[in-house]
DNA sequence: GGAGTCCTCTTTTTT
DNA sequence: AGAGGACTCC
């Protein structure tokens, strides 16, 4: 095993094969080159590969993990278990489930299934879901177990008030309609793998003997479930290996613990550790920023990044006015990268939550720059197929009941609430599953509900029947004729039904690709990969496109140019964590995750003014702006309109508290610049740009770069009349064709 | 009893 | 803007 191209830490790491290892890797140190050499050079060694597992928290890093080891091992490689903890977890209870009284057949319950779950309860419980919302169960449900909590225990140790009560009452519910319907949600893939194993010590034994060497990626993101398994698991053998870095813990609304790597020597006092601190990454400018901006944070692991890239640019900061200047300026900014030949696919927009992706996504489509976005609405999370997957999980597992109740009327026919209502009354009497209700129907249900609901079963049982004996993708089809999936679409020609039909082909061809990728691909392994593998993780290296996403789902990823957009103070940090230390942390290391993904390029870029969620706000820029030495940054915006416009005091990124000053003159465009008279504070007024000389106005023709005080960078594409009276017409990339008298406009040409 | 239409409410981050 | 809920029509 060649370890030579590692850094003399890296190498010190992929070289420490026995006892506990913890790898503090800074962002860009080569964490996932260090793990695949450390791995191949356990195979190198004689260690047999099933006795290797890795745990990862997204899909893309277990494949990745998996094709460099491949690359350095060969295939042998293969039999090494390396997967996401969910994944690793349903492979391992699809082997032993029964034993804790499940069918192998389980389905995986995602949060729109227990959505669904949580309304029927609130039906059944006569909770109001308006005083008390179902998202809030479901965060306290899904936080006790990542605690390993039952409801009960939860109970226990709550404020055992009214509410609590009725949470636990709620939780109650869920569990059981949950095992009623041989589903398990999320966080019960790790729960109840664990429990197999504290109660069933042989199967504990066989994965104890099989895995001697157990590496953990992202370790700062595990709960206490994750992190009660990993123990566990290596309580005999001793040889785990983690990795993570603190600075970059941003899951701790998700249960994750960073005591976890921050306490590992406690567990662990015989731990070996070792510091990956050189960036490979960004230059300088960047990673002295993020050191900065970090480094208010309290109670981290002693490290420092530097890099040997040199200075590089300074970070662009832009100050706009509102929401949809800053996506002007982040189409501009990208068009100049162009010129210096970034290409798209190594440009990414980075934000908060995905409602900011809209306004940037209306400018990309302006301005003709090609772009993705990820996460938001998931392909499998679309109305019309999760139709289709309600039907294959019916098939596979006729007491899902949440399936069930989904496709019972999709398309429709004719069976409404009333008769669903009878037949869970009836199911419930009878203390049978819903589904068995549709076979031996109630007597009082009258005839015409009798005879849509005998047909709706017929369907089912004919594909039940057939299910088997055809290829997955032949079998998809057939569905989706039999149901009449398919025909309710095509007899429409409306451009919605046409994009549904669209999403069902690229459904179909889905499934076609697992079929082919998998030899063994069954209805139920399908399934399984729809539950488990995200959008994120069917990003083909796309190269012709700009990549939008959440800071979250940037984190292992790395960009040449990175734009974060919405650094104010409610966006990043949210103003739910305002007063909340901890809280504040997290965004901080958020922030810090952002502006480390970028290798040459950092643009970062705030609003005074923005419409989010459907009201409009006044924010400062984010507080982490003004953490970042003034000396790493230029003010891009400001400087380009300085230049041309004279100085703008609200513009200078010198001023930490801007008054909240919508300068507008909407330029006849609707919406803009509206009830900035009736903002309390506000002080109108605009500032006049400098005119030029006016009895000598500038001349354009057709053709000429000129930039718009408001509205940035345009190309002129028409001009009439003379010197003083003239007007002009301008394409702008982001706000389109705009006209103005010449004389007047705040308009300069550009060399 | 079902289906279609209008109205209102809500949005952090995700395996 | 997208979905669920209330309301009305058939």
């Amino acid at each position: 095993m060649d370890l030579q191209q590692l850094n003399p830490m890296q190498r010190k790491a992929a070289e420490t094969l026995n006892g506990p290892l913890l790898i503090i890797a800074g962002a860009g140190s080569g964490k996932t080159r260090t793990m695949t050499y450390r791995i191949a050079n356990l195979l190198s060694r004689g260690v047999p590969p099933f006795a290797i597992l890795a745990l990862t928290f997204t899909n893309k890093a277990a494949r990745e993990m998996k094709n460099r080891v491949t690359a350095l091992a060969g295939s042998a490689a293969d039999e090494a278990w390396i997967g996401t903890f969910h994944s690793i977890c349903v492979r391992i209870l699809r082997r032993d489930i029964e034993k804790l009284g499940y069918k192998r057949s389980f389905v995986i319950y995602d949060e729109d299934d227990q959505n669904h779950v949580l309304r029927d309860i609130y039906r059944d419980l006569d909770i109001d879901d308006k005083r008390f919302p179902p998202r809030e169960a479901r965060a306290v449900i899904s936080d006790a177990k990542n605690r390993l909590l039952t409801a009960d225990e939860w109970f226990a140790e709550s404020a055992k008030d009214w509410r609590s009560q009725k949470l636990h009452d709620i939780f109650v519910a869920y569990e059981r309609k949950l095992r009623a319907s041989e589903a398990l949600d999320f966080d019960d893939l790790i729960s109840h793998t664990l429990q197999l194993l504290v109660d069933h010590p042989p199967v504990l034994q066989y994965y104890r003997n099989r895995f001697q060497y157990v590496h953990v990626d992202e370790y700062q993101d595990t709960n206490f479930a994750q992190y009660s398994l990993v123990r566990l698991l290596t309580e005999e053998s001793r040889n785990l290996c983690v990795v993570g870095d603190d600075d970059q813990s941003i899951y701790g609304w998700r249960g994750a613990d960073i005591r976890n790597i921050l306490d590992f020597q406690k567990d662990f006092p015989d731990a070996q550790i070792i510091k990956l601190e050189q960036n490979y990454r960004s230059t300088s400018n960047i990673l002295d920023a993020a050191n900065q901006v970090i480094a208010n944070n309290e109670g981290r692991m002693d490290k420092v990044l530097w890099t040997e890239l040199g200075e590089g640019e300074k970070i662009k900061l832009c100050s706009a006015g509102d929401e949809r200047e800053e996506a002007a300026w982040i189409c501009e900014r990208i068009r100049r990268m162009q010129q210096r030949k970034v290409p798209y696919s190594e440009i990414a927009i980075l934000y908060r939550t995905h409602a900011q992706s809209r306004v940037l996504e209306e400018m990309f489509m302006r301005a003709g720059i090609p772009y993705r976005v990820y996460g938001g609405t998931r392909f499998y999370d679309r109305r019309e197929i999760r139709d289709v997957v309600a039907y294959l999980r019916l098939i596979i597992n006729p007491l899902d009941e949440v399936a069930l109740k989904r496709i019972i009327n999709v398309p429709k026919r004719s069976i409404g609430d009333a008769t669903v209502n009878a037949l869970e009354t009836y199911a419930k009497e009878k203390d049978m599953p819903l589904f068995s209700a549709l076979s031996d129907m109630p007597d009082t249900l009258s005839s015409r509900p009798r005879k849509c609901v005998g047909e709706f079963v017929g369907i089912i049982n004919r594909l039940t029947a057939v299910q088997e004996t055809m290829p997955l993708t032949d079998f998809v089809q057939l569905l989706l004729e039999e149901t009449g999936l398919i025909a309710v679409d095509e007899a429409s020609n409306d451009e919605e039904a046409l994009a549904r039909r669209e999403n069902v082909m690229e459904f179909v061809g889905a499934v076609r690709e697992f079929e082919e990728q998998h030899e063994d691909a069954t209805l139920a392994s399908f399934l399984e990969n729809v539950a488990l593998v995200t959008d994120l993780d069917r990003q083909e290296d796309a190269p012709q496109f700009v990549t939008l996403m959440t800071l979250h789902s940037a984190k292992g990823l790395e960009f040449d140019a990175v734009f974060m957009a919405g650094l104010e103070d409610g966006l990043l940090p949210s103003n739910r964590s305002q007063d909340d230390e901890d809280r504040l942390q997290e965004e901080r290391r958020l922030c810090y995750v952002g502006m480390t993904r970028a290798k040459k390029f950092l643009c970062m870029s705030w609003a005074k003014r923005r419409s989010l969620f459907n009201q409009i706000s006044y924010n400062d820029r984010s507080r982490f702006l003004g953490e970042i030495p003034a000396k790493l940054m230029s003010d891009d915006w400001a400087r380009t309109m300085n230049k041309h416009f004279g100085e703008r005091e609200d513009t200078q990124f010198t001023v930490r508290h801007t008054p909240a000053k919508p300068p507008k003159s909407n330029f006849g465009i609707p919406g803009m610049g509206q009830n900035a008279d009736h903002i309390p504070g506000v002080h109108k007024g605009f500032v006049k740009p400098r005119p030029k000389r006016a009895a000598d106005a500038p001349t354009f023709k057709a053709g000429d770069r000129v930039l718009h005080r408001k509205f940035g960078e345009g190309t002129v594409r028409q001009v009439e009349g003379g010197h003083n009276d003239g007007r002009v017409t301008v394409m702008f990339t982001a706000y389109g064709e705009k006209k103005f008298s010449v004389s007047i406009a705040p308009i300069v040409k550009l060399e």
